[in-house]
DNA sequence: ATGCATGAGCA
DNA sequence: GCTCATGCATA
């Protein structure tokens, strides 16, 4: 019961390409308050059993880390808004890859997390701090060919992996388009539509080269986009379902808030990269177009249900964001702990932490310029 | 503009 | 169960 898509099959091309990940750095919020982040104090002494005192200990955490926020006067932005602006002679050719950073480091040690997470810890975050550094790093416009790190590579289309030595994109088929309501249009396939764009190259849009997986070319780009797509008197809402328009082979309508996103390199290195060529193609069609608008008086459905934004709490969000600091993986069974504690369900808690991890790699890079 | 969520593909 | 690309629902 729930959703039901099947607005329209999933294309089984998957496209996937392992590309590598390019550092995350979020910006401004986010840098900053790891890099205020202090040594929690800990003041929590209750403790009654090792989760409460866990919890109790990241929640103290999560206190101190919203002091510290609050004194810079920022609470706590998930994702700035990264603006790299120029500093960069933009050399945006080939060879030329800018530096990367891989700031990816925390530095909540000040709190043992071993301590914490006594059964978790200890080696498992070295580990994984050490995993997440590894994807990190990369992209500017180093061609670092890394086979694949960790679970991304879905590379499983010799053809496709042949065909791709760039970054293409675009990783699965699949399309999650269900309930359809909404707003929009519903039919697309981008990821699609790029993996073939990718495997025939020029064949439609224009063809990945080096330049475009510069991200100050990226950042460029969308720059350019919004600014003509305003132009043109057109909301990301109207972008994301003329894109259904181009008819480009497996590229079908996209949401505002992925072109909002896109806007805003809000978006994987990888995600740009394979958007940039279909947003290109439509910008470039309606500015040729500029006098026909087309409006899809498609409305419908009327009768699915809506899916219930829940709402974490301030509260739980700040303890959320102290296990997070000290363990952005948790195990399920700290998962659950916590949701307890919290008195969340798991599942949401468990997306919870993913949408955090993920928030961490979206670009928006801090610029190592 | 973003938070929480779904779902495909992979391990 | 994770990662990723995306989207609905919302502030």
């Amino acid at each position: 019961m729930m959703s039901m898509n099947s607005k329209q099959p999933h294309f089984a091309m998957h496209p996937t390409l392992p590309e590598h990940k390019y550092p995350s750095l979020h910006s401004s919020s986010e840098a900053i308050r790891r890099a205020c982040l202090p040594t929690p104090p800990l003041q929590s002494n209750l403790f009654a059993s090792l989760d409460e005192t866990l919890l109790a200990r990241a929640e103290a955490l999560a206190a101190v880390d919203i002091a510290v926020s609050q004194g810079k006067s920022h609470p706590f932005k998930p994702d700035a808004t990264y603006h790299t602006m120029n500093s960069v002679p933009c050399t945006s050719t080939s060879t030329v890859p800018l530096a990367h950073h891989h700031h990816h480091h925390h530095h909540h040690q000040a709190l043992e997390p071993g301590d914490l997470l006594d059964h978790i810890s200890s080696p498992s975050l070295a580990l994984m701090a050490r995993a997440a550094r590894a994807r990190g790093g990369l992209l500017g416009g180093s061609a670092h060919p890394h086979p694949h790190m960790h679970g991304l590579g879905h590379l499983s289309h010799p053809a496709a992996a042949a065909a791709m030595n760039m970054p293409s994109g675009l990783p699965h088929p699949g399309a999650p388009r269900r309930g359809g309501g909404g707003g929009g249009g519903g039919a697309g396939a981008v990821r699609a539509a790029s993996a073939a764009a990718a495997v025939v190259g020029a064949a439609g849009l224009a063809s990945i080269c080096d330049s475009d997986t510069d991200p100050r070319e990226l950042e460029a780009f969308a720059e350019r986009f919004k600014q003509r797509r305003i132009k043109l008197g057109v909301t990301q809402a109207d972008v994301g379902s003329a894109l259904a328009n181009l008819k480009i082979p497996g590229v079908g309508s996209l949401s505002q808030s992925t072109i909002c996103r896109f806007e805003s390199l809000t978006l994987s290195h990888n995600n740009m990269i394979a958007l940039k060529p279909i947003l290109q193609a439509w910008l470039e069609e309606a500015e040729g177009a500029q006098r026909e608008k087309m409006n899809k008086p498609e409305l419908f459905n009327g009768g699915e249900k809506k899916r219930k934004r829940t709402s974490i709490a301030a509260p739980e969000k700040r303890s959320l964001e102290a296990y997070f600091a000290v363990q952005p993986r948790p195990s399920s069974e700290k998962i659950a702990a916590i949701a307890e504690k919290l008195d969340l369900k798991k599942n949401v808690v468990r997306v919870w932490f993913c949408n955090q991890r993920q928030k961490q790699k979206r670009m928006k890079f801090s610029a190592t310029y």
